[in-house]
DNA sequence: ATGGCGGTTTTAAACCGA
């Protein structure tokens, strides 16, 4: 079982991507964030020419997620039920006795933005919500955009960001409380690279100074950890001719 | 300090992302 996740940054512009990357990398489970697409413009049927069931949750111009699987999807929650929210960015789903949260976590846009309370309350909003679907899913995999590095060494220059967005303490504590719940970062079970993100600024040559954060994570419960053989960044599609400034996230689950 | 880039919309300039 492979399964991953990618901020796209508009599936409108970006689905012949991933219809390519699912080609080289027919994954189980592909979570979708920043889709930017109502639901009626939702390109479902180039999804199920290759293969793929899709549930989704869009709205214009801004966030929209999607989980996009070879297997039937049951229990659709949209949003997050605690946390009113006109912001489309949670969708979870059970898929083979497993449950599937994709989140497109808010980036907060600076400490003095109102953003940035609107950040950390809908994370202590997911935390909530979470305890109680851990209480009814034993086996539950979070996948998304974080829009946190959650260490240094996730940062590529930590004293230039240093209490900045996305790695300022009280994200990095909010990280480590969804942690302290039984979740853990599978990309740091493995021995890892230095230096291996997963978001690079499109300006000032960032991707080919490898400038990145490691923002997009796939998180899993105990028992979900201990079948995870492996977690990579794919930076490939990053390559690509108008590429997301997002690489994929790809965990393999042992069966 | 600002703007870089790329996507969006109200198709031009403004917004947002990270």
């Amino acid at each position: 079982m492979k399964i991953a996740t990618w901020n796209v940054n508009s599936l409108k512009v970006r689905l012949p991507q991933v219809l390519k990357w699912l080609e080289e990398n027919p994954v189980d489970v592909l979570c979708l964030q920043e889709t930017k697409l109502t639901d009626d413009k939702f390109p479902v049927a180039e999804i199920a020419a290759a293969g793929y069931m899709v549930e989704f949750s869009g709205q214009k111009t801004y966030n929209g997620v999607a989980i996009l699987s070879r297997h039937p999807m049951s229990d659709i929650v949209k949003n997050n039920p605690l946390f009113p929210d006109e912001q489309q960015r949670i969708i979870a789903a059970t898929i083979e006795g497993v449950r599937y949260v994709c989140a497109y976590i808010p980036n907060g846009q600076s400490l003095e933005s109102e953003k940035y309370p609107y950040k950390l309350s809908w994370l202590s909003a997911l935390h909530a919500w979470l305890q109680q679907e851990l209480a009814q899913h034993p086996r539950l995999a979070l996948l998304g955009d974080y829009n946190i590095a959650p260490e240094d060494r996730d940062v590529h220059d930590p004293a230039a960001w240093q209490g900045q967005v996305l790695v300022s303490e009280p994200e990095r504590e909010a990280f480590r409380k969804l942690q302290a719940m039984g979740l853990t970062d599978s990309f740091r079970l493995f021995e890892q690279p230095e230096k291996i993100y997963s978001w690079w600024d499109y300006r000032q040559m960032g991707f080919r100074l490898n400038r990145g954060l490691r923002i997009d994570h796939i998180l899993l419960t105990q028992e979900l950890k201990e079948r995870c053989t492996a977690c990579v960044v794919d930076k490939v599609p990053r390559k690509w001719e108008q590429p997301s400034d997002h690489a994929p996230v790809i965990a393999t689950l042992a069966d």
